[in-house]
RNA sequence: CUACAAACCCGAACUAUCGAGUUAUAAGUAAUUAUAAUUAGGAAAGUCUGGACAGCAUAGAGCAACUCACCGGCGAAUAACCGGUCUCGUGAUAAACGAGAAGAAAGUGCCACAGAAAAUAACUUCAUACUUAGGUAUGACAAAGGUGAAAAUGUGAGGUAAGAGCUCACAGUAUUGCAAAGUAAUUUGCGAUACGGGUAAACCUUGAGUGCUGCAAUGCCACGUAUAGAGCCGUUUUAAGAGCUGCUCGUUCAAGGCUCAGGGUAGGCAGCAACAGGUGUUAAGUAAUUAGCAUCGCAGAUAAAUGAUAGUGUAAAAACAGAAUCCGGCUUAUGAGGUUUGUAGCUUU
């Protein structure tokens, strides 16, 4: 059993197989300012949900703004998580999902933190229809 | 005390809640869990340099290419660090600061505009020859022309028809002999010779030096595919081709090799965190640095940890900014403040 707001090293997305497959065959939705990719792997693993977050080098030039911008993400998720992770757990599912952040500008902590639960939502939404179709 | 300049220091703190990487200990067959410790910089940046380390080569020679260029010291090493010498610039002929450093008398080239001329000087001048004249050709020597960033070393005297380093004196620059000082660059003094510009960041010459590639190096383990296809060369020591830096020579290996197209993998471990280590202190040295003693263990990720929120507090949750094999140096960016030194001003005595 995971802790309740943990992330550890095993919910990452890390494999470049993945990532690839991911961005060449997986669905997404936009909620600005993040552009959410989303896959469901038939293979089952221990860890049903693996993320990984992302910033354009192209609008960020300074590493150290493209990481405050990951580390907000990468919080937000943790904080947020929690009925995403009911969901999947409950259908038996296994996703990976990437959260690519598309604007320009620097985000607020209060932006994105009001921005997560949407998300969360949306996502588990697609998930349940892409269930519906499949079956 | 204030202002300015330079150098150096610092690069915010604490509490609570939630979370991440690494290490250690304990429990567990194991996944893992618990506890404790620890977790970004002065530039981590630019990648401009010097090394360590690793692989390849070690059969070399020549050419090419690249780097460097006053002296000494330091150091693993460097043109780059420290100290000194000389020249130039700012400045007050000072102090201080900044820039520079083989060769322009080996050769080739270039020097805008203006100017007679920008480099074997000669337009205006003079002499001679030719010509009806205007002028043309050859030779001579150089003061003045008021242009330019730069014009043939400057001043004075002699000399002469008038002039000219033509001669002399003093001064300047360069080379050089002797003596003294200094480890040396060099300086000072007394002489000799020469004086017809700059540019070497234009080519070049001289001297010294450099194997090539960089941790995506490299070694190992695991997984997996195609033993399919097309083209070219060779299998006759008369050898295709490959290695040895870029080329040439030379040399070694050599029975299969090269190209196209296509397919597979892209996980893990080591390298990889203990040292040209950090901090403090004493001694030597102008300094870079070195030596002794004490003490500390100080990031190690891999789509990539080092964080988020709230509060205290503050003028302000602050500027530049995020390790990626590791060290030395350089360069660039940078908030608020502090310390020291120098200069100027004011006040007091």
């Amino acid at each position: 059993m995971l802790k309740k707001f943990s992330f550890s090293k095993k919910e990452k997305l890390k494999s470049r197989k993945q990532l690839a497959q991911l961005f060449a065959t997986g669905k997404y939705f936009t909620t600005f300012p993040v552009k959410i990719f989303f896959i469901e792997n038939q293979k089952p693993e221990a860890i049903n949900i693996k993320i990984g977050v992302g910033v354009s080098s192209r609008n960020f030039k300074k590493a150290v703004e493209r990481n405050r911008i990951k580390r907000l993400l990468r919080e937000t998720y943790r904080v947020n998580k929690m009925p995403l992770v009911d969901f999947i757990d409950g259908n038996k599912k296994n996703v990976s999902i990437f959260f690519l952040y598309i604007d320009k500008v620097m985000p607020t902590h209060v932006l994105l933190k009001s921005k997560m639960p949407v998300i969360i939502d949306k996502l588990i939404k697609q998930l349940s229809e892409t269930s519906i179709t499949n079956t």
